[in-house]
RNA sequence: GGGCCUGUAGCUCAGCCGGUUAGAGCGUUCCUCUGAUAAGGGAGAGGUCGUUGGUUCGAGUCCAACCAGGCCCA
């Protein structure tokens, strides 16, 4: 048995899909379990926490990026014998399922959810999770990502059943058994240590989990019922917490914003004293959200700003900022007046809508002092500026959240004019029940009846929309529960006390931060800013399908109590157990459990709302390490050894809530050790990837047209920190630099040693089987297995801090020097027909370069290199492990590395290099042999490393002679540099004078003198200055004439002169190529012999005559003539030295 | 509004404490090698280093302002 055929053209997703076979046919991935589980005693666990991916949608490539670092890093820590828990996460509750399960289900309203039903309607959103993590399973599986992944056969059985029947009894196979319950009991139980495969964060357990966190929050006294004006969509009718919307909430649009006037009705001057006001006077006031208008119960001005009362010519006088006047007015105004804003406090207008029934009872119940209603009022606010705008700020405290604020100082009436659906309420006359975001006409309409419409002005802004839905959002007065975050202490990090630290979430959870290693380093700098400017976390949502808060207010005596667990439940219930018994505990059923109020006995039923998803995600250091069943388990596997997301978002999402939730959860124990972070991929043109752009790249097709080794290569080869540009070009390119060259060289292998019937002696390669009797040959031997050892350890070294580029790099550069250099040098050994020991040498060292290079390669190409591995090694050794990924990662040691040999090659492929460099610049091609190559390089060593080389480079510069010469002077011209660094400080204003001076001398003169240790005196005109060899860089540079090439120190000169037996020398090298070429045209094997004749005169002739031996040779001619054949079999006229050739073939009969 | 980052070849990006003639990869043109190669090697073209000032003997690099783009936070 030997190695089976490889085809030097590969079509790498067929590949791909014959190693899934066979890794599902060979149970791979649960064997690699075995084995660790196996060796984790010696070798310890690698724990990793995967952050769940949304199982709402197909996973893009953006998503193949992050599980390749995920599938990455655990394959090279499982290839060290590390135990593993392989465990993939989904992330299954929160408003953008329910918005696309809406979309599915063609809804458009919350009313519509209710009629529907909130059972099915759970039922549909867990369906639609199920779904999509069945196919996000398949495509994870695709990309080689090797987790314990659930059968997804039963998780479509699983989603098809529960809306069928989710009462229905179903039994499935699990790792210790069968488990058996209703659909809904089952799916509940997913991820569970009783049922395996990926987590789902819509479990019991991951539910009950933040129960029990937002208990212990309760018990610290951080949970409170907020009562604020948050950003709200009025179509999901829900708030949007701060944490959605900072960053992909905010949209460049143009609204119609509008100027105002506020007639003033009095100018109170301090406390009797009241200037009476004419006719006609007005603030002029501006706002983008002309609905907030019938809210409005003051006005804003800058305290230190300069205001201007003007006369316009449209028969008013208004009040605004001087310097706002020119945006503002129309027309012509006269400036009758300058004052400051702080002398305008105080004074009372006429607000736009204060006809309205909800404005006259909001007033009535904020009298003034003489008990009358309260009046419009002007208000100091030092953030009033006059950049855009009049300088005087619309104030309606029920519908902006800073308004809120100054409504809150000011003790000012609040009107709140909108439902959960954006629509006014009732109270607000003709605008009730209209919709907020199409009021603006008809305001604009009913102020210009009311003589208060000023103008209107089109305006380009940033607005806050609703992140999943896209619905602009809208400011709304709301009671949402939150967590304290506790206080920011106004000094820094490092001052803050044990005791200001117990007092304070933000900070326990900054310690946490302290607690891990981030790569890139900045990240840890943009956590820890998050965390000094975050807010507190809203945790509510008025939803229907997620985590049911476990909130219950009494509406008796207004005490809260937060449940902690199922058990605390039913403990505390007082009616409708039997209704949620049996069920997971999402709405409809547990909304039916009442408890008994702990303060006041009466029973309380939970708060309608549902859970902030972060809240979901962020548990999961918990409720997926067995905490509550399994302390020990939890205890060995937490904290993560590392985690790995996507930077953009997580900072306030994922990171910020695993982080929050662990630390109180454990004590102030941080969720993880290191933590890795990458950008955000873009589409090849620089823009992010949507759809609707014709940019965007789906997963599947971009694995089955790439390949996913590519992609995964192409990932991990990128530079994490930044942006990634992903598309089928750089895929290509990838493919080509690195997949393709490292085929070839496995193909070349198995092609000579299946020819030859090679394979792996018994024992292996060892240094001394794997050393060619011929010395120059063991040197390359050696020095390959030398430069795999150095990659070995540099991608480990790179590995180890999740560097996976610098990793990539060294072992592209190995597979360079792999096919370039040893390959490329070695292939006559390949060639020869004699099976002797230095062609032994040559199988036996290239085999095990190949094969542990394959392992190095193994975590991140997986599919290519189980392909080699399989028949590297598996077709001639069965007793392998069965699968590349069973291996051990290959180890080298830095303290035997033979440095020497690995400069001293270096140096020879270099030297090479520059001599083809030369050779080019006088246009002498590589096949015309020329007499001698002369090379200086600095040290004694390097040169006496040449010299041993010399027959090296003798054949890759193709000259005669390689000449070792010390004296650069020979080779090149000298120039004569002022070393700036040395020199600029030194001489400071006279330089440029000493630069002049040294450009006048005669270089070469100068550089001997230099070179022998004088000193150059320069004449300045007025004095002299010595310049030591120190001062001055002698520089080298071609002399005309000599093709020379130089580079890192050293000088490749090549003689050009060609003399008549070096130009039939190179004839003869031309016909060698041609007749080759002609052979494979001729379609020959590569051992058949042949007949050849040739027509040709001259010095062509004479080549032919005098290197026949070398032609024969080369082209395996066991006969050469000038007497035309008989009957060939292929013939062909080709141009060499200028004349037509003809040139004719058979093959013998032997 | 505050803070941070980026701007260098057609494209993607390096460029250390200010110092010699600003580099690499891709693309492109030409040459070349090849009985493993869809590959490899070499050379060339391609730059007012975003703009304008300043500091300095010397600025891609430091400073200021501005322009353009991005990010974070109000």
């Amino acid at each position: 048995m030997g190695f089976k055929d490889v085809s030097n053209k590969v079509d790498f997703v067929q590949l791909e899909y014959e190693i899934l076979d066979y890794w599902q046919k060979t149970d791979a991935f649960n064997e690699l379990r075995r084995l660790r589980a196996a060796t984790e005693k010696e070798h310890g666990i690698f724990s990793f926490i995967d952050g769940p991916i949304t199982a709402n949608n197909p996973m893009g490539v953006h998503h193949a990026w992050g599980r390749t670092y995920k599938d990455l890093y655990q394959r090279y820590y499982a290839m060290q014998g590390k135990n593993e828990r392989w465990q993939n996460g989904f992330d299954c509750q929160g408003l953008w399922v329910e918005v696309n399960v809406e979309k599915r289900l063609g809804f458009n309203s919350k009313r519509e959810i209710e009629k529907f039903g909130l059972a099915r309607f759970t039922n549909e959103c867990k369906h639609q999770v199920l779904n999509y993590a069945a196919v996000q399973t398949e495509q994870s599986i695709r990309l080689g990502y090797w987790m314990d992944w659930n059968d997804t056969a039963v998780l479509r059985q699983l989603r098809d059943m529960l809306v069928a029947d989710p009462y229905q009894q179903v039994t499935v196979q699990g790792p210790y058994g069968p488990v058996t319950g209703t659909v809904e009991q089952v799916v509940g139980q997913l991820g569970m240590p009783q049922m395996g495969g990926s987590y789902f964060t819509f479990s019991d357990e991951n539910n009950y989990q933040i129960w029990a966190f937002l208990r212990k929050c309760f018990d610290r006294g951080w949970v409170y019922k907020g009562r604020d004006v948050m950003p709200w969509c009025a179509r999901c009718g829900t708030g949007i917490s701060q944490h959605e919307i900072v960053t992909e909430g905010y949209q460049e649009v143009t609204h119609d914003s509008v100027f105002v006037r506020f007639p003033i009705t009095a100018k109170p001057q301090g406390s009797s004293e009241t200037l009476a006001v004419p006719d006609k006077e007005a603030l002029l006031v501006w706002t983008t959200t002309p609905w907030t208008l019938t809210s409005n119960v003051a006005a804003a001005v800058g305290p230190e700003l300069t205001y201007v009362k003007a006369q316009a010519d449209d028969g008013w006088t208004y009040y605004l900022a001087e310097e706002a006047m020119k945006q503002s007015l129309i027309g012509q105004a006269e400036v009758i007046e300058r004052l400051k804003g702080e002398d305008m406090l105080g004074w009372q207008y006429s607000g736009p809508f204060d006809e309205l029934p909800a404005a006259q009872a909001a007033f009535a119940e904020k009298p003034d002092a003489d008990g009358s209603p309260y009046t419009h009022r002007v208000i100091p606010w030092k953030e009033v500026g006059a950049d855009e705008g009049t300088g005087i700020v619309h104030i309606a405290p029920g519908c902006g959240a800073e308004d809120f604020e100054l409504g809150k100082e000011f003790d000012l009436p609040i009107i709140a004019p909108l439902d959960e659906n954006g629509i006014y309420k009732a109270g607000f006359d003709w605008l009730t029940g209209q919709s907020a975001h199409d009021v603006a006409p008809a305001i604009f309409e009913n102020l210009h009846e009311k003589g208060l419409y000023y103008r209107k002005q089109r305006y380009a802004h940033r607005y806050p929309h609703c992140w999943r839905c896209g619905s602009e959002l809208v400011y709304r007065l709301v009671d949402e529960w939150f967590i304290n975050m506790g206080d920011l202490y106004d000094k820094p990090y490092d001052e803050v006390t044990p005791a200001e630290k117990a007092a304070s979430f933000r900070y326990q959870i900054m310690d946490s931060v302290n607690q891990a290693n981030w790569y890139p380093s900045f990240g840890h700098d943009r956590e820890m800013d998050w965390l000094r400017n975050m807010h507190d976390w809203m945790i509510s949502k008025k939803r229907y399908y997620g985590l049911a808060l476990p909130i219950y207010e009494c509406e008796e005596c207004g005490h809260f109590h937060v449940v902690g667990s199922r058990e605390e439940l039913e403990e505390r219930a007082v009616e409708g157990w039997e209704e949620f018994d049996g069920h997971t505990p999402h709405r409809p059923f547990i909304d039916q459990v009442k408890i008994a109020c702990p303060n006041c006995g009466s029973p309380v039923s939970r708060i309608q709302d549902v859970g902030n998803p972060w809240l979901d995600a962020g548990i999961v250091g918990i409720s997926t390490l067995h905490y509550s069943v399994d302390r020990a388990y939890w205890e060995k596997w937490y904290p993560a050894d590392w985690i790995s997301e996507s930077f953009p978002g997580q900072f306030r999402n994922w990171f910020y809530s695993l982080l929050a939730q662990s630390t109180l959860m454990a004590d102030g124990v941080g969720p993880f050790k290191n933590l890795f972070g990458y950008a955000t991929l873009q589409a090849e043109d620089g823009r992010d990837m949507h759809k609707s752009w014709g940019n965007m790249i789906e997963f599947n097709e971009a694995a089955d047209q790439m390949g996913a080794d590519t992609m995964r290569w192409l990932y991990a080869s990128c530079k994490p920190e930044q942006n990634l540009r992903f598309g089928y070009h750089v895929g290509d390119e990838t493919r080509r630099r690195f997949l393709i060259p490292l085929w070839n060289v496995y193909s070349f292998f198995v092609s000579y040693a299946q020819l030859d019937n090679w394979q792996p002696q018994n024992g292996g390669w060892t240094s001394q089987s794997g050393q060619s009797p011929n010395a120059a040959n063991a040197q390359m031997d050696k020095w390959i297995v030398e430069r795999l050892a150095e990659t070995t350890l540099l991608v480990r070294t790179a590995l180890d801090v999740y560097d996976s580029e610098k990793a990539t790099q060294q072992l592209e550069a190995f597979l360079d020097d792999l096919s370039n250099w040893y390959v490329r040098r070695s292939r006559r050994r390949f060639w020869k027909s004699e099976a002797d020991a230095d062609k032994a040498a040559a199988y036996t060292t290239l085999h095990h370069v190949l094969v542990e290079y394959v392992k190095l390669l193994a975590p991140f190409i997986p599919f290519v290199t189980e392909a080699m591995y399989q028949n590297l090694v598996r077709t001639v050794d069965e007793n392998a492990p069965a699968s590349v990924h069973h291996c051990f990662y290959p180890q080298a040691e830095a303290a035997t590395l033979d440095h020497a040999l690995l400069a001293k090659m270096r140096l020879a492929i270099v030297t090479a290099g520059l001599g083809r460099a030369a050779r080019g610049a006088a246009d002498v091609k590589l096949r015309q042999p020329l007499a001698r190559a002369r090379v200086n390089v600095g040290s004694q060593q390097e040169q006496a490393d040449l010299a041993e080389l010399a027959d090296v480079l003798q054949e890759e510069i193709n000259v005669k002679e390689i000449e070792i010469v010390s004296e650069v002077g020979e080779l090149v011209d000298y120039k004569l540099l002022p070393n700036n660094r040395v020199l600029g400080p030194k001489f400071g204003k006279d330089f440029p004078r000493v630069r002049r001076a040294l450009e006048a001398l005669d270089p070469a003169q100068a550089a001997r003198r230099l070179q022998a240790g004088q000193n150059l005196a320069l004449d300045l005109g007025d004095k002299t200055v010595e310049l030591t060899n120190e001062d001055v860089l002698v520089q080298t540079e071609a002399r005309g004439g000599l093709a020379v090439a130089s580079d890192k120190g050293v000088t490749v000169a090549v003689d050009t002169e060609l003399t008549p037996e070096l130009v039939q020398e190179g004839y003869a090298r031309d016909l060698v190529r041609a007749i080759n070429n002609m052979r494979k045209d001729a379609g020959l094997e590569i051992s058949d012999r042949i007949e050849l004749s040739y027509a040709a005169n001259g010095d062509v002739a004479a080549a032919l005559e005098n290197f026949a031996d070398y032609v024969q040779q080369e082209t395996l001619a066991v006969l050469l003539t000038a007497v035309p054949l008989a009957n060939p079999v292929f013939q062909q006229t080709v141009n060499v030295g200028g004349q037509d050739v003809e040139l004719a073939l058979r093959k013998t009969a032997v």
